[in-house]
DNA sequence: TAGCTCGTTGGACAA
DNA sequence: TTTGTCCAACGAGCT
């Protein structure tokens, strides 16, 4: 007898290749039926911001496109998700469902609430990880507490197997009659006025994107990683988070490719750089150990002292540095960098963070909260993660009077200002020596490159050696509590 | 259990 | 110009 229909529910795993859930459905031989629900209500105060919208809009489509290819569908609704996926059971005969586990606390919650109610009714559940290398819940230390610290978390790991290989696409057998689906269009993902031909310019959602990435990671980025992706100046990074936030991409399938690469290349060197980028993806799983086991972190510090931090209210300077006014060149570059393509460098947002923690001394959730509508690969786990570490109030062993120095790491990471030239054009004259500090650059060669300051880019908002003891002396309050 | 070691990404200052 | 040393909190995680 031919098995019941399956369906498959897609969320952050976009993709038909290394797709545990929707693997294990095809296994049984009956009918899958793919299906997508659009319900943002359901992440609570983290639902998707305009640009990763614009970003799933697109990653549908190819998902969408792929399923037809191999003579399937997507089916697209409209949450609460317990119904969209109740009348497409209801009209199928469906028995089962499938999905990769999220791990965002609103959508933990709702689909427990989602699974209880579908076994309740006999349907049966089956869920997976597929978005990480390995089960939050199953790393732990001797003491069967979650890692706090990086360093051992990544010992673990690493004594772990290595992740098996990647499921290839499974044959989609059709169910006689397909459920009804509304049009991509009717979710209203794409902004009614048009602002993304830069961030058309700067990325191709969908796995077709993700694998072109990974070439360039494998056949460009990789030979230097270790230096280059500290270097917002040089196209040194990977450039796959957003890819695997939408799970066009596997964390397997990266692994696998990096890994081969590594094992089969005969020089030291790029092993050692292989590795240098797996220890990222490690990171990657260490950020969303940490929002799984202390889901309170996506709005309170993960140390609970910080909640009593001394924090400054200023929405004119916060503005200031949203926009990228803020007269210190990196940290502008950075921010319209990412108001223009939905990315910031690695390097340029620990800078940023720093600079609106430590120096402006306004709360990291601000900070959140901006990126995450702002960014392409906004990630709960991993923002959480970057900003509590920003922040000083995460989970790192980070000695207090760390405060980064726009001036320094802008000389040290982007050493002739060409990433500064790129971004903040007003600059493009300043010979390199002097883009990091307009306002100790001799009035002369301010006048040649046709800047004045205060009129064409902005004086500093603060003044470092202020802010900078300032920070110390607020961080010091917490000690005394 | 108690003690020990160590911690992704820094900066200021001296030599 | 570069390199080394200090800062000196504090708690996680291991032995």
């Amino acid at each position: 007898m031919k098995s019941a229909p399956s369906l498959v529910w897609f969320r952050q795993d976009l993709r038909l290749a290394d797709n545990p859930a929707l693997h294990v459905a095809s296994q049984r031989g009956g009918p899958v039926i793919p299906v997508f629900v659009w319900a943002p209500e359901e992440e609570g105060q983290w639902s998707p911001g305009a640009v990763s919208r614009w970003w799933l809009h697109h990653s549908l489509g190819s998902l969408s496109d792929e399923l037809r290819k191999r003579k399937s569908r997507l089916v697209i609704r409209m949450g609460p998700a317990s119904e969209a996926l109740r009348s497409p059971i209801d009209a199928t005969g469906a028995d089962a469902v499938y999905w990769n586990h999220r791990y965002e606390p609103a959508v933990v919650r709702r689909d427990a609430r989602i699974a209880s109610s579908l076994t309740k009714e006999n349907v049966g559940v089956h869920t997976f990880h597929g978005s990480l290398l390995f089960d939050p819940a199953s790393v732990s230390t001797r003491e069967g507490k979650p890692y706090q610290v990086f360093t051992p978390f990544h010992r673990t790991c690493s004594q772990r197997d290595e992740p098996g290989p990647p499921l290839s696409a499974p044959k989609l057998c059709s169910p006689e009659r397909w459920p009804d689906s509304i049009p991509l269009d009717d979710l209203h993902l794409l902004p009614e006025i048009d602002w993304t031909a830069r961030m058309r310019d700067a990325w191709e959602p969908g796995v077709a994107g993700a694998e072109k990435r990974v070439d360039i990671l494998l056949e460009k980025v990789l030979t230097n990683y270790s230096e280059d992706r500290d270097r917002p100046d040089h196209p040194g990074t990977s450039r796959l988070s957003p890819h695997l936030h939408f799970g066009e991409i596997s964390p397997r399938q990266v692994w696998h490719a990096i890994s081969e690469y590594g094992e089969q290349s005969q020089s030291a060197g790029l092993s050692q750089q292989a590795d240098a980028y797996l220890r990222q993806l490690v990171w990657r799983e260490f950020a969303h150990h940490l929002l799984f086991h202390f889901p309170h972190t996506a709005n309170q510090p993960l140390r609970e002292k910080h909640a009593a931090f001394p924090w400054v209210k200023d929405t004119k300077v916060l503005r200031e540095w949203q926009r990228g006014r803020t007269g210190d060149p990196i940290v502008d570059a950075g921010m319209r960098e990412l108001r223009t393509t939905g990315w910031m460098h690695n390097r340029v947002c620990m800078i940023v963070a720093s600079f609106l923690v430590k120096d402006l001394l306004i709360s990291w959730t601000e900070e959140a909260r901006w990126f995450w509508d702002t960014l392409v690969d906004a990630d709960l786990a991993n923002n959480t993660f970057g900003w509590q570490w920003a922040g000083g109030c995460g989970a790192d062993a980070a000695p207090y009077f760390r405060i980064f120095n726009p001036v320094i790491q802008g000389e040290k990471f982007d050493p002739n200002g060409d990433y500064v030239r790129r971004w903040v054009p007003e600059l493009v004259n300043i010979p390199g020596q002097w883009i990091h500090q307009p306002w100790e650059t001799p009035e002369a060669i301010l006048e040649q490159a046709g800047v004045r300051l205060g009129r064409d880019y902005p004086q500093p908002i603060v003044d470092r050696v202020f802010a900078r003891e300032r920070a110390l002396a607020a961080l010091q309050s917490l000690t005394r509590h």
